[in-house]
DNA sequence: AAATCGGGGCT
DNA sequence: AGCCCAGATTT
């Protein structure tokens, strides 16, 4: 016998196939059996849930685990994170990714702290007018945090939605997103808002999945789903293909004397913006052409020890990476040549602790640590 | 409306 | 190798 029948059977003699209507009943019964135990569930404070839903984006819940304790940890509350350092932001989302977002949390804390007494609103019109928070992260962290009756529509519950209606939409259309946030308004239930928006996307996370087959026959609303009536399920939802990613070749330099190692802070603009590198060279470049480069900016080469290369896939982008250890006589003094004038001198053994870098670099970073094979009794 | 912005896990 | 993830901002 069914668990979820009694509620299917009545709910079938009401709505039919495809009604959103019909979701909340057998939806919120299977939430209450089997959601997560997630740290940002614990205390769902305003501030908890709106630093959890900002690591969330586009970002894996498995993912976010490692980084939302440290954060609380060390940025307590909405003053510490407005007043904290760059630094310390980029590091805490060290290997996270969209880097911007920490960015534009402190950005929204500042106003808060300016514009709001230092209170998280609880609005979902105020919310939006947050830095970093869209119709999403408003409709989540209202219904979430202060139980307010606002749909949060993610990739999963577009999902969700496309295949119990067999929406034939690309979800990628930004008024696609707006007619599901609209339609969701009318079947939201009032006393419970902040769960059903956790559950739609429980239920797309861990049963209504993306890739590979849903797990149908464990679904609550399988008797609901249109898809599932002719088992097209997998069609569903329609999406714009991604567009084809251009490759770019690097050489990586990591540049050491007996003591330090270089660093170069990117941009503040544009990818990684913000995060620390290694100096490279634009192609593949030979040993020679490492060495004549150094030469310019200054620098005496003692030796250059090949690296493995390295491949790093971003959504729009690929590196194909050469490496080269370079070690060279002196560092610090020298700042003559036409790129060394940004470069940083660093020890080494800081480097992991103080200076964010991107995971784009791990394979180059190892070789911070790297002993170089030259006597100190050679100079 | 399209491009940009990371990184990782799964198929 | 391709897809997608508790999306938002910029162009």
């Amino acid at each position: 016998m069914d668990k979820y029948n009694e509620n299917l059977t009545d709910v079938k003699e009401i709505f039919r196939k495809g009604d959103l209507r019909a979701i909340p009943k057998p939806l919120l019964k299977w939430y209450d059996n089997n959601r997560r135990i997630l740290p940002w569930r614990e205390q769902p404070t305003p501030y908890r849930v709106w630093v959890s839903e900002i690591m969330l984006q586009q970002t894996r819940v498995e993912a976010v685990k490692p980084y939302f304790q440290r954060f609380m940890d060390t940025l307590p509350d909405i003053a510490a994170l407005a007043e904290a350092p760059e630094e310390t932001l980029l590091k805490l989302w060290e290997g996270l990714g969209y880097y911007n977002r920490v960015r534009n949390l402190q950005k929204a804390a500042i106003q808060i702290m300016e514009d709001y007494g230092g209170r998280m609103p609880d609005s979902y019109e105020e919310l939006l007018k947050l830095k970093g928070i869209g119709s999403y992260t408003a409709g989540a962290v209202s219904s979430i945090a202060y139980g307010k009756p606002n749909p949060a529509v993610d990739g999963n519950v577009l999902r969700v939605i496309a295949r119990i209606r067999k929406d034939d939409r690309c979800i990628s259309e930004d008024k696609v997103k707006k007619a599901v946030e609209k339609d969701l308004w009318e079947v939201i239930p009032k006393d419970r808002p902040g769960d059903f928006n956790q559950a739609m996307m429980e239920i797309g996370a861990c049963v209504c999945i993306p890739n590979g087959a849903p797990h149908c026959e464990e679904c609550p609303l399988r008797q609901i789903c249109l898809a599932y009536e002719d088992r097209t399920q997998q069609q569903y939802p329609n999406k714009a293909k991604a567009k084809e990613r251009t490759i770019e070749e690097k050489t990586i330099l990591i540049i050491r004397d007996a003591e330090l190692a270089v660093l170069h802070k990117r941009p503040a603009k544009g990818l990684l913006a913000g995060m620390y590198e290694f100096p490279s060279m634009k192609g593949f470049c030979t040993a020679e052409e490492v060495k004549e480069y150094l030469t310019e900016n200054g620098l005496q080469v003692l030796r250059i020890q090949p690296l493995e290369d390295a491949k790093h896939i971003f959504s729009h982008r690929e590196w194909h990476m050469k490496g080269y250890l370079i070690r060279v006589d002196e560092l610090a003094p020298k700042k003559v040549g036409p790129d060394s004038a940004d470069w940083i001198y660093i020890e080494p053994r800081e480097t992991q602790d103080r200076y964010p870098i991107p995971s784009a670099f791990a394979a180059y970073a190892k070789g911070l640590s790297m002993q170089l094979g030259i006597p100190r009794t050679m100079f």
